[in-house]
RNA sequence: GGGUGCUUAGCUCAGUGGUAGAGCGCUGCCCUUACAAGGCAGAUGUCGGGAGUUCAAGCCUCUCAGCACCCACCA
């Protein structure tokens, strides 16, 4: 049955990827050596699959698939992260909508409705996955069952994070301590510094007068209702101005407190002027000013940021600041205020502007693990694609803070922590261990959670079944490469790094890829309140117009941006989106894969993608017409006859497989795409499949033999090395075409990939192909200038004897009636060509003065390009300096150009 | 304040010293039995500006400009 006449990509991968999955086939090959092995970052339960998703996961699907038939034994490991804040945050609106909140529920029952809704909707993102055809190792780790990989809070992994946390604390890296901490308000827990996203705001500073005796200060500050708080007034030792009025004291207004004026460098005296107020409980570097002066701080700011223990107590923070100005102004202490741009400290969840607040809270000692950090990178242990990241990753482990690990929330990993009556703190592996350590007292488990990326940092060992000592950990660690986007080098790959060599000797992985972001056609973020967002499932299955629009603007609180966005989507998107398919899609992102840093996703590229695949689908369409139920060459009964054309075709094809080696060598996608591309469409079915079409139409039997085997082979060989990329159509026609180029195997997948052999690369051939094509061209160009109806054949003049491959290709290509060799052209107004070796001539009248004027056009620019190498070779110190093959490629240039310019001018 | 990228054809991007490229778009001619999601031909660039190094610069150096991003405790 031949196929349908266009490539229809549901039907297809509609095919094969329960197939491939139930098979077996994604599963890794017990211990088997070489191992590959990709981690995935596991994505949030919370999360769908987007355009960064996809792209990334196309990347890893393509290197675990190519090393899979390459024989190495792949292990993709997968899982889902418990994303703590994320999914708390999730079900707690859920709870906001029936009018309750996590309290009313209790810890214990928020909890179980948290693991109740990541069973239902947790794995969405798997599902989508496997849309795209990411052969994961579903089965890997899957503790749960759920064929999904591990989840960060099951139960396996939930014993390695206790038994590292453990460990680290008797170690005395990880410890507690009451710090200041950046705070969100709103959730009530502390974040970690990389939480906490600054963005310059509009605002105010004011000036505020301290009275002393005989004097008064001013200090500028943007935040006023922390001065009830203020412990001293600072100025710099240096500073001339307030030399003597050091150690004396001033009033602070509004608390009747009476506060020290002191010395510290920190203070820049040119900036306001020169005092600065010290408020160390609530400011990170009055903090470490009162520390150094032995000054206490005086918290002022409740947990959910209301002020205590004043006059003002009770009030809103934002409140009291407006109280507290109004006061100071009546009292004719407030001196000025100015707007002032700062840099205002939001929490990355909330966005809501986090407070600095002395809490305990436990940390991670970072100074020995950084340097181990670097070490790994330093060493060349670990290498980072495009090499420029490693500026990044050094630049912040050379300047960390200890990172504050505990979370005041109830989804995650409970600190296995317990205090007794007296308040001293066991760490333990269970509450048994804990009683026994604390010989038998009442004990009280720590209540807070730990930092999700603390477990995500264990994930390349502990996904492997550390702290077993496994042969896993053995063969898959460290794994092969992480492909992952730069915004989560500090979060997480510097995490993996430092923890998985803490705990192993290794490092988590050889090589990162840090992948661009993907950005619209524009090079604009995107964001689902500029309607730019792309969903890969409206790619893969196509949507229309007002399905889109629908579901672009769903859940959109205000009018104005829902309008924006239906502008954008009809304006881009008028006929809605086809349906490209999953191959299409994924060779868009594998094209447009280069080193940079963003990824403008070109819809336009995505249906040329899909044309090819289109192509490829019409291309297996001819072969199999031509080849199935005919003999195709495989064994050696018949005598089979190749011609330069099929020698060349084979050459090539070794030449693009180096090329797609190469490219995933070098994680250059684009390249391995590229070369992929080129071969498929611009030689095999631009040059090969026409050629062919002549060789079986007028071939012996041999020859034809020779054909058919040439066209099966180098297109299964095609199929073959262009699966990792787009695997479903490659899948579909492999199925088709193996059998008659004699090869057995159920799967694409599983088949060897292609391997470029040296001995196939024919230069005689490639030489004699070359000249057959320039004299197709140069034909077609004579032919399109004479304005020569495309339908018609006519007879060529020669001048030289022209190949055999000329020969087959002119009837071919150039619809030639006949190729008439001549010693010298007829002297006719026709139009000439130069090419090689040969002189070709169209039998057609022309208009004399169009064809003198076609050719003076030509001479004017071969003369050009004669007197620019002519210039070159007359420059005494390029001759000398340059390179001699530059010389001599220069000389043999020059020599072309005058050869053909000679046979030009001896027509006219 | 420190750091990192980017600027090449109308658009999206390759191109790390030796004759400026691809895809899409554009123009013209073709529904030629694999493919109109196609074929053939064609047009299109002072490679951001300036200076330097070199026999030779899109590529190396310096400088300027613009864009983007990251880090940082200036009240």
């Amino acid at each position: 049955m031949p196929l349908d006449k266009s490539f229809d990509p549901h039907a297809v991968e509609a095919r094969w990827y329960g197939r491939w999955e139930n098979a077996g086939w994604f599963a890794h090959q017990g211990d088997v050596q070489p191992a590959y092995c990709i981690q995935l970052p596991p994505p949030n339960v919370t999360g769908t699959l987007h355009m960064g998703h996809a792209f990334q996961q196309t990347l890893m699907d393509a290197l675990i698939r190519y090393h899979r038939m390459r024989g190495d034994n792949t292990n993709w490991v997968v899982g889902t992260d418990h994303a703590g804040i994320a999914t708390q945050i999730v079900v707690e609106r859920q709870l906001q909508d029936e009018g309750k909140s996590r309290h009313d529920l209790g810890r214990e029952k928020f909890v179980e409705r948290v693991w109740r809704w990541k069973q239902r909707s947790g794995a969405s993102i798997t599902r989508q996955m496997r849309r795209l055809g990411a052969s994961c190792n579903w089965t890997y780790a899957d503790t749960e069952g759920q064929k999904a990989g591990y989840f960060t809070m099951d139960e396996r992994m939930s014993r390695a994070v206790v038994e590292v946390f453990v460990r680290l604390y008797e170690e005395g890296v990880i410890y507690r301590g009451k710090r200041l901490v950046n705070w969100d308000p709103v959730l009530g827990t502390a974040v970690s510094d990389l939480e906490v996203d600054s963005e310059e705001e509009d605002g105010k500073i004011w000036e505020i007068r301290y009275p002393g005796v005989g004097f008064s200060l001013t200090v500028a500050t943007t935040r006023p209702e922390t001065m009830l708080g203020d412990v001293a007034v600072a100025v710099n030792p240096k500073d001339g101005r307030y030399a003597a009025l050091v150690g004396k004291a001033v009033q602070l207004p509004l608390t009747g407190r009476t506060i020290p004026v002191i010395a510290d460098d920190y203070v820049d005296p040119a900036f306001g002027t020169g005092c600065v107020k010290i408020t160390p409980a609530h400011d990170f570097n009055d903090f470490a000013v009162g520390q150094r002066h032995g000054l206490a701080p005086i918290e002022i700011l409740t947990l959910d940021a209301k002020i205590k223990g004043t006059p003002y107590a009770g009030l809103d923070r934002f409140e009291a600041r407006k109280r507290v100005l109004a006061d100071l102004q009546q009292q004719g202490l407030l001196v000025s205020e100015k707007p002032y741009k700062l840099r205002v400290p939001r929490s990355g969840r909330t966005n809501e502007i986090v407070e600095p607040m002395l809490t305990d809270q436990w940390f991670v000692k970072m100074d020995r693990l950084a340097r181990s950090g670097l070490e790994a990178v330093a060493s060349g242990e670990v290498r980072f694609f495009p090499e420029h990241w490693r500026s990044t990753y050094d630049h912040w482990l050379e300047n960390i803070q200890d990172w504050c690990i505990s979370r005041q929330l109830w989804w995650g990993h409970q600190i296995p922590a317990w205090y007794d009556e007296a308040g001293k703190i066991h760490v333990a592996r269970s509450e048994e261990q804990a009683r026994a350590k604390a010989g038998g007292a009442n004990l009280r488990r720590d209540a807070d959670v730990l930092d999700t990326w603390f477990s995500s940092a264990l994930v390349p060992f502990s996904s492997l079944g550390w702290p077993e000592k496994t042969k896993d950990l053995e063969i898959f660690l460290p794994s092969s490469v992480l492909i992952t986007g730069f915004d989560i080098i500090f979060f997480w790959v510097a995490r993996m790094i430092m923890m998985t060599r803490h705990f192993t000797g290794k490092v988590p992985f050889r090589h990162v890829y840090i992948n661009a972001i993907v950005r619209d056609a524009e090079g604009e973020k995107m964001s689902k309140s500029k309607g730019n967002t792309l969903d890969p499932l409206d790619l893969i299955d196509g949507i229309t117009l007002p399905e889109l629009l629908a579901k672009s603007t769903v859940g959109l609180l205000r009018a104005e941006h829902k309008e924006k966005i239906e502008k954008y989507v009809r304006t881009h998107y008028p006929q809605g989106i086809p349906a490209f398919g999953a191959d299409a899609l994924r060779f868009t992102f594998a094209a447009q894969a280069t080193f940079a840093r963003t990824l403008n996703f070109d819809l336009g590229r995505c249906e040329g993608y899909r044309n090819f695949c289109n192509k490829l689908w019409n291309a297996t369409r001819f072969v199999l017409l031509n080849a199935e139920g005919k003999n195709c060459g495989q064994d050696d009964k018949a005598p089979v006859e190749l011609s330069a054309w099929d020698r060349w075709i084979v050459s090539t094809l070794q030449r693009a497989e180096a090329e797609v080696e190469k490219g995933f060598a070098d994680y250059r996608f684009d390249n391995a795409a590229g070369a992929i591309y080129r071969f498929v469409w611009d030689e095999y079915c631009d040059w090969y499949v026409e050629v062919a079409k002549e060789q079986l139409a007028r071939g012996n039997e041999a020859q034809q033999r020779g054909t058919r085997r040439t066209l099966v082979r180098v297109l299964e060989a095609a199929l073959r090395l262009a699966h990792p990329i787009i695997p479903f159509i490659t899948e579909e026609l492999w199925q088709r075409v193996a059998p008659l180029a004699g090869k057995t195997g159920e799967t694409v997948m599983l088949a060897p990939y292609p391997q470029s052999q040296p001995e196939k690369i024919d230069e005689a051939a490639e030489r004699e192909i070359a000249v057959a094509k320039e004299v197709v061209n140069a034909g077609r160009n004579l032919r399109s200038e004479a304005k020569v109806p495309p339908k018609d054949r006519i007879p060529f003049y020669i001048v030289g004897k022209p190949s055999e491959a000329t020969h087959t290709s002119t009837t071919a290509l150039l619809r030639v009636s006949e190729l008439r060799i001549v010693a010298d052209l007829p002297s006719a107004d026709s139009p000439v060509a130069v090419v090689g070796p040969h002189r070709i001539m169209p039998h057609i009248e022309v208009d004399p003065a169009a064809e003198r004027a076609r050719i003076a056009k030509e001479i004017k620019r071969l003369e050009a390009e004669v007197a620019k190498a002519r210039a070159k070779l007359a420059n005494a110190s390029f001759v000398e300096r340059a390179p001699a093959h530059v010389v001599q490629q220069e000389r043999d240039r020059l020599h072309a150009f005058q050869a053909t310019l000679d046979k030009l001018t001896a027509k006219t």
